[in-house]
Parts: C-alpha cells; structure tokens; sequence
DNA sequence: TTGTAGGCGTTATCAT
DNA sequence: ATGATAACGCCTACAA
C-alpha cells in the first residue's frame, strides 16, 4: 500500500527522485540514492507495475493461452517460450483453457484488459470470428499450434499432414491395411491436417479411405475412449489406429485395457504428440514427435520481434515431425 | 489504445457514464447504455484492468506459483484452484520457476508488483528469509505442498511421513529388508518429512536406518539418476527403493534402463506422488499418491476466505495419501 | 440520470 | 542533481 510517496517523505526526498533511483536512472547523488534505497529496502517497498504500465504503455509482459495444461505438449512448449522470454527480461502469464471456447475468451479478454505486449495462442476456436471481439490487434499475436479459420497472424505449427504420412507408412510397411483414425476436435486446424494426411497417406498406398475407419474425437480422453469403441465395434474393425493426439491416445489405452484388449496384440495403436513422462517410465507408444521445445523458442521469438517492431509481413514456421518408434504396434 | 474518454466522446456522455455502462451499474438511461454500448461493441473496446486496478485496490487475481510446470502433481493442482477461482469470476496467473530459487524470487516479485489479490506458493525456498524479502505480508499467501522455514502462513500439505510410512510398511511386508531411499530436495520440508518418515517406518519396523542407504536427491529427474546409481553402487544394495517424488522415480528407471536392470526383477521401485497420464498409459509404477485435485481446491479456498477477511489464526489442512498398488515391486 | 473533478501510483517534461 | 506537475486510464464522491 505504501507508494513512493511515502518512500519520498521518509527519505526526505521529491517522488522523481524516488523513480530515478527504483529504475536505477543516472544523474542522482551518490548520497541521496544511497539514503533511498536503504529506505527502499528497509520497507520492503515493491512499486505498483500495474501503474507503471500505465505511463510505460508497456507491461513487459508475454501471454500464453493453452488448451490443456496436463498435456506434457504445451508444458514443454511454455518451457520454450519462458527461456526466450526469461532472456529478455520479459515476463510470462500462462492461461489455460480446458479446450473451452468460453473459457478461452474470458482469458484472453482478461490478459488484453492487462495490457500484456503480446500474446501467443493455442486456440479452442475453429474460426478467428469466435474469439476475434475479445483480441486486440494492436499487440503481436502468435498462433501456435493451431490456426483457427480466417485468423491471420504469425504462425508456428508442425507439419501434421507429414506427420499423418509418416504413421500410415509407418503401419503399412508392417503389413497394416485397415487402419483407423480417431480425429481431432472438429474444426481445428491441427485436427483437419491431420486427418486429410491419413487420408491422403492411405490413397498414396491404394487403399481407399473409409467412412466408418474415421471416428470423431476431441482432443482429449473422452474422444479417444470413445472413438476406439466405435472403431472396434465395426463389423470388419481395423488392425491399427491412429489417434490424433498423445491424450486421445491415453483415452483410447484405458478403453482397451478395461475390454481386456492387448495393444499392439489385439490392436496396433500409434498417435501424434510425445508424452515426455510417461515415454521415460515406459517406452511404449510410437508416435509421431513433434520438437516441443524449438516450437515455443521460435514462437515467443516471432512475438518479440514484432514487439520490436521488424518484419512486417505475416509469417509461418512449420516444423517436422519424427517417428519415435516404441512397442505399440506389431506386424501383421 | 482507446481509453473511455474516446468513448465518451463519441457517445456524447461523460466518462462517467461510460464507466457505469461498462460496469453495468444502475442509474443510467436505458437508450444511454444502448448508446454507449453500441460503441463499446464497434470499437471493441477493452478497458484497461491495469487503470482500474489502481482505484478499486484490487485486481481480482490469484497467483499461483509452482517449481515445476512440468509435474503433472503440479498441474492438476493448478486445475483446482482454477475451478475454485473461476466459479468466484477470480482470473488465476500461473507462474513456473524451475525449482530455481532465482526464479522464484523474480516470479514473486513480478506477481507482487502486479498486486495480485492472493498468492498460493509452492516454494523453492528453504527458509522464508530466502524469499521474504520478495513478499508483501498484506496479501493471503497460502503455502502449497511445502513449508518454508519460518514461514508462517496457511499451508496445505499431504501427510509425508505417514505417505513414507505407507511405502515402508508395503515394502516390508513384501519381504524387503534393505530399503533405499532417494531423498527430495535438500531443505524443502516435504522432503525432509518424507525421509522421517521412512527413518521411523523402518525404526518402527525394527531395522536400523543406515545412511548408505540415504542418498540425496532434488525432486528432478537428475537426482533419481544419480540417486539409483550411488544405492546400486554399494556394497549391499538394496533390494527395494523409494523416490521422494515422481520425477525423481522416473530419472532412476531411465538409469536403470541403460544398466539393463528391470523392475522390479532387479529391483522395487516406488515413490510419492502419481503420474496422472502414465499411470493410464502403464499402470506400473506404485505410488503413495494425493488428493491433488482437491489440495488446490482447498488452497484456492483458504486464499478466498482469507480474502473475505474472515478468518483469523494461521491454518493447515494436512491431506491423507493413498497406496496406489501397481507393478513395480516384488516379493522377496 | 448525468457530469465534474480529484485521486490511484507511476513516469516524464520542464524548470530550477 | 532535484523537484513540481501534468499525464496515463479508470473509478467515485459530489454536484447538478
């Protein structure tokens, strides 16, 4: 509560040279910055930012908005984009949003109300419109991961029609012809990419895409519990799926296990995404990796350099995805 | 950039009635508020909670602050006390500080100059002179998971020594006699309770506590390795090991991957805390695990109750942990 | 019902 | 080198 006013009057001094010497600013007596900043710390003072930003316009502030943050995806990418940040004396507010559009728009109206300098967003939203009223577009925007429709601004995302490649070749080489694929959440980006890739990968092998191997899905546990369920029950069920993200995945594992289904015995099962714990203590699900870390460097560099006001154009940074091969399928 | 003196002006009002609509109080005339709000929406205009802030003394935030993002102990606390928040429209800033002192300070500092309403810490810190220096005293801090020395505020915790003794009694009655222990972080105070509480399992047990068996630690992955390694390097090894946190359990099975030494053919392994995802994925590892959920929960709420100003005396609210039996440990 | 003016805690511009 | 003082964008008496 104390401000430096207060600080001003014990030290005997004006506020400007309270600020002078809090910013560590020149042309202040060696004595007099001396006498404040023993006032300084003796109170404990910690001057307001929120005021500061004010007069600064700035708040040296970098938001981060993700869909899920016991998704092991998006920690690590927010440890990416904390060491960029951490270098540049800027702070980081992450902000989850549980997949939820609402959620997501309350959060992000909240960070813009805060006047942070930029933000970098993995959006719930399929199109730009849903959350558009609650940006501002006169901060740095980045999407990462995901492009809702008709939003334009920096981009980094991985390649994830290449990443569907890499899995459908995957399991074709081990003999796989009926391979299933539970999809993403509806609309995303990430989701559809994902999904044209399989089917695109399959039309490269000859084998011609079906309906029923397509199962909807979220993004999250649920879509993979009941996206397998829906692909096993299929009067020809697949020899192999594919799940378009590490947590569907998970979903899809539990699933299987309370059937009393081997996986790969019963069912071959691969997915996108790594899940860096779990493949420590367990080495078991092959996936298509995507380099996490780069990704939130790289993002939180595109913010700053717009912050920095270079580069004008709009920009797109898509990474490639790697195969890490575990014990999650076998040959057929 | 738009402050509500634009609005005003282009409404044809004062601020002032742009500040009522905005806020939705009464006393203002309905074809006014249609007026004002018709800009509002135009312009998309967001007020800028940093401005507000400074008048209303409060910015209707809760900060948490955890060692480790990447912990999915952490997260899922994390989503408690957002659930808690949201339903009090309180907005939650998460921040993450490596388990790095540093870190934490600058974190804190941030948090504190950004006058946040609340502060739920999970600390680095040993003492809370370490970090003191960093808080301000006039806002609820609520201590999370661990006590820094001399720190005096509201804590929630699990019961460590009892979680260790749990672990102890398991291991023995599965015939283990020499029983490692890889210790938490030096200093933190659920590690040191942890490791009392094993000391006393085994006292308890009538084994004698050896220090060889006491190998040091740091709740990170590195600490399980080298921990793994020191046990597996004496003389007499033992026979079982418990891991001071999850993290740590899985740096020891990654050593014990590349020694070629299997769980628990070669060796038991348990540890504290569970590994939401994995333990779906893999049921394997065995744990002493939390209600952690229900801990953030509980932290946002003694945050908010301190907030309302009700309550007086300093309080702690210590959980139970549960035994999670899985596949890690065998009988010897 | 609406407007005026002062204050919140900083920084920045001028003087001195 | 230091100090007054006017912003910054909002809220809140108080007046009208």
């Amino acid at each position: 509560m104390a401000s430096i006013y207060d600080i001003a009057k014990m030290a005997g001094v004006s506020v400007a040279t309270v600020s002078r010497v809090i910013n560590g600013e020149k042309y202040v007596a060696p004595e007099t910055r001396e006498k404040v900043q023993k006032i300084l710390r003796e109170t404990g003072f910690i001057p307001n930012a929120n005021a500061k930003s004010l007069t600064k316009k700035k708040t040296n502030t970098m938001a981060v908005v993700v869909p899920d943050l016991t998704n092991p995806f998006f920690t690590e990418i927010i440890r990416g984009i904390e060491q960029q940040a951490a270098q540049r004396k800027m702070a980081v507010i992450i902000a989850n949003t549980d997949e939820d559009l609402e959620h997501e728009r309350l959060a992000i109206r909240s960070l813009m109300g805060r006047r942070v300098d930029a933000l970098i967003l993995a959006s719930a939203a399929r199109a730009g419109k849903e959350i558009r009223s609650s940006l501002r577009d006169d901060i740095p925007l980045v999407l990462l991961d995901r492009k809702p429709n008709g939003l334009e601004a920096d981009l980094v995302r991985s390649d994830d029609r290449g990443g569907a490649e890499i899995l459908v070749d995957y399991l074709f080489a081990l003999g796989h012809r009926r391979i299933g694929f539970i999809s993403g959440k509806a609309g995303i980006s990430t989701a559809k990419n994902r999904l044209e890739g399989y089917v695109a990968a399959l039309r490269g092998h000859g084998l011609e895409p079906e309906q029923e191997l397509m199962a909807p899905g979220d993004f999250q546990r649920t879509g993979g519990r009941e996206g397998i369920l829906k692909l096993l029950a299929l009067a020809q069920p697949p020899t192999a799926v594919i799940a378009a993200n590490n947590i569907e995945a998970i979903g899809a594992l539990e699933a299987l296990r309370e059937k009393k289904l081997d996986v790969p015995g019963d069912l071959s099962l691969v997915c996108f995404d790594d899940l860096e714990l779990a493949s420590q203590v367990y080495p078991f699900l092959t996936v298509a990796a995507q380099p996490v870390k780069t990704m939130g460097a790289v993002a939180a560099q595109l913010a700053l350099e717009r912050l920095a006001g270079q580069s004008s154009q709009r920009r797109e940074v898509v990474m490639r995805m790697t195969l890490l091969e575990r014990r999650s399928c076998r040959r057929v």
